[in-house]
DNA sequence: CGTCTATTTGAATGTACTCAAAAGCGGTGG
DNA sequence: CCACCGCTTTTGAGTACATTCAAATAGACG
């Protein structure tokens, strides 16, 4: 399965596109490979692009004063991932984008998917839901920072993304979780203690 | 401003109606008051409608196994406000929305926003930009809950909200940062000291 | 193989919490 | 209009969760 299909296997869990509709959105793509720990995205810089992952696994993240970095999201296959902020309103982005292992994204740019919109209205519905899905998440994340100790936002990441998180270094892990890895070292020598 | 009228404005910052088009959503829209305490929705109950704040400010929390709240958001005039996952999956909502002040909304029900978005597609793009803004927002409060500590998130709640924090007692504020409300009087303590 | 980074372990520290009690404030009814 | 009740805020003391610093070990990659 080419990159293609996947995207479009992908959009059609939401919308229905007909052979031109496809064309048109195929044709707005370019494919990119970054390899593992090259930047799609330094903080700074003008997100010019959604990209959608075809493969291979990014992270969204920031680095603080102290230089620690806090890692915003994953980003893996099927996902897309851009610092919409920056992407919408050409500001510098707050955040950097860099893969964790090679990977290989389909990216589209504000003009074009600006164009698709037009060509294609059903994108708009598209994203729309892609939207919805992600602030669902979100919201659900926020409430667990807000309500769970370390221990337990761990082990409902190990229960909720057992996937990725094979894919990580626990040093990942724990800037995701918002703790350090020492801490989550600690944690995990107890639980496996059990 | 009456209430239609109010809702019309904020959807003309994204997309452009004729009459026609706001007739039929306007139609669609039922106004409901709650009054201070009331509740919007609660914990196990499905979101039904999406609620559009005309007046007043509520807030959506989540209360943990030790009895505490903890505050998602909150909403005030000119916002949406609803439980977009119990709203679209119709599964028991795992928040409850409450109002902080006697408010106003304008309901809109599952069956007629789908109705809506056949009939005026345009409020796809609506909806779509108003999720991109939430979105934005939230990934903003994701990186503040893992990157600062409760004082600058404090600080930065202060100068990023003035005017809804007025309209807040020190107890939501400390719910909505994640803290208790002793240590969050403990911080303005120390900070009005300086 | 050597280097660099990640992980583990331990000790000391700090941030934020719990419990408890007092003071302040707001709404309600007499 | 005042008194009372309940809830919020303040204050203090003791505690727990998570961090920092440091050093040792393990693992990954060229």
């Amino acid at each position: 399965m080419d990159s293609h299909q996947l995207i479009l296997a992908s959009v059609a869990r939401y919308i229905e596109l007909d052979a031109r509709e496809q064309e048109i959105f195929t044709s707005l793509l370019v494919s990119k490979t970054i390899k593992k720990h090259e930047f799609l995205l330094r903080q700074g810089e003008v997100c010019k692009t959604e990209n959608f992952i075809v493969k291979g696994c990014l992270r969204k993240y920031t680095i603080d004063e102290n230089g620690q970095d806090h890692i915003i999201l994953f980003g893996v296959e099927d996902w897309w991932m851009s610092d919409l902020y920056s992407f919408l309103t050409q500001n510098p982005s707050p955040y950097f984008v860099d893969a964790l292992e090679d990977s290989e994204v389909l990216q589209i740019t504000r003009e074009k998917i600006d164009f698709l919109y037009e060509a294609v209205p059903k994108f708009e519905r598209f994203f729309r839901i892609l939207l919805q899905n992600t602030v669902i998440a979100h919201q659900r994340r926020i409430n667990q920072n807000l309500s769970m100790s370390a221990k337990e936002r761990y082990l409902d990441f190990i229960s909720q993304c057992p996937t990725i998180e094979q894919r990580l270094s626990q040093k990942q892990i724990a800037s995701y979780l918002g703790i350090t890895p020492v801490f989550l070292s600690m944690l995990r020598k107890e639980l496996s203690g059990k």
